[in-house]
DNA sequence: GATCGAGGATTTATCTGACAACAGGCTTGC
DNA sequence: GCAAGCCTGTTGTCAGATAAATCCTCGATC
């Protein structure tokens, strides 16, 4: 005899996805009261320690709160999307296409050196190791839109200097080489650019920058890359959620 | 006969929190292996589901990552501790203590307005609902380094508005109505002051502004609060994690 | 001796069923 | 009318079992 269709085995992952779904789909709004986890159960499938989990991730988005005894709540969080928040880690080309912006890259200099001491604190060097330091300005419709200054190990990257395509997304390239990056710790501050550059490079009306300055480091510990970038003030903003 | 000392019920987030402190003392680094389920359910108590709600919770932080049939490693994340981070929801003035800050506070102008269009959508005000304007000056030692300016809808403030003494904190001055927000939605962008205002509060050395624009929800979901504030720029800079 | 495969040990992922704790409404007895 | 107690629904925790992925060991085979 053919047992029961046995309920199929259901994901963590997929169930956090789905009730998200099942939440933008239901018309629900702040303070209404979610879907028990009986009914989840037998709605999206899966046993009820796997639907706690997704839920508790949930609650830790701040997308809804749990009353014990009373049931599970959309708080504010549920009906706010957020676009592309900046605690998204994601490279400036990626950010950029997201603006709707098609940027230009012009390479100002690309080298190796001897690093800065604060560089060198950032990516862990030790003594007389070098990084490669890359300068590239962004310009969309011809207009200058982000000045990007970049410290990169050089150990991350097995090629010459020069045999390198720094055209690209910075990210991308350093995933060529094995050593993408996934997540970074940022600082945000607002400032002119630096006065040097602002002369060398003709950038007088450049105006108030919003700098993103930031270490990324791959998924396994170390610090790949320090990257600071001047975003032109009247062109860029960013979101996020603060809970 | 007593029963043997029960393990003790141990909660989720109890778990997390000593799991964090665990692995804080532990001396390990991004990469190594964390104490199995096993191993944590010996030493922490619990249950493994239980265990587990607080395994996942950190992986969401980002804290570890774990491996079907391996283990699970501490990640970069792990090791790098953001002090305030930005996405942490506090009003300016506890954001500013931290900073070592101890801020002078001027009103410069409180009253009740028909509000521009984008403030009444941002809080959901009907036609004809009005919201209490307050534009403050805060001087650190003489120096002025924040530029506030707030909406805050009427019906959460049951009082004169007179009455109020509105010169603490805002969420506190809120919470003491009821209405204390708990999260934000919110972007940042750099930018001088406002011509206007530079002009008519002698603030034209301010130089380029952090500026931190945000809609403040309560945990049911209304809007309560739209805040502007400006961040001297060579003053504050605000630290997160991507990823 | 080297290589490949089977099998066991370890670890995470999911499932099942139960009891505990809390909130809220209902009944019942006074 | 009112309050204590009970019942039900919900989330929180527990215990043990099975599934799936990875890695190591050991033995057979060439």
């Amino acid at each position: 005899m053919e047992p029961e269709p046995k309920a199929r085995r259901v994901g963590t992952k997929q169930l956090h996805e789905e009730i998200v779904r099942l939440l933008a789909e239901s018309g629900l709004k702040p303070g209404d009261q979610i879907p028990t986890e009986a009914e989840l159960k037998e709605r999206l499938g899966g046993a009820r320690p796997t639907i706690r989990e997704a839920l508790k991730l949930l609650e830790q988005d701040g997308v809804i709160r749990a009353e014990h005894g009373r049931g599970r709540f959309l708080t504010a969080a549920g009906s706010i999307r957020i676009d592309r928040p900046i605690t998204t880690f994601e490279s400036v080309t990626e950010m950029a296409r997201h603006f709707g912006y098609n940027l230009v890259n012009k390479i100002l200099s690309v080298s190796e050196e001897r690093p800065a001491a604060d560089i060198a604190k950032a990516l862990n060097l030790a003594k007389g190791e070098t990084v490669i330091r890359l300068e590239r300005l962004r310009l969309n419709d011809r207009e200058p839109v982000l000045y990007c200054l970049d410290h990169i190990r050089r150990d991350a990257i097995s090629d010459r200097v020069f045999d390198v395509d720094w055209s690209g997304s910075l990210i991308e390239t350093l995933a060529r080489y094995g050593a993408r990056p996934s997540m970074s710790q940022a600082r945000v501050r607002a400032t002119f650019l630096p006065d040097d550059v602002a002369a060398r490079h003709d950038l007088r009306d450049f105006g108030p920058a919003l700098v993103i300055e930031e270490t990324a480091y791959r998924d396994s510990g170390p610090p790949v890359l320090h990257a600071i970038d001047y975003h032109r003030g009247d062109r860029y903003a960013f979101s996020f959620l603060r809970k």
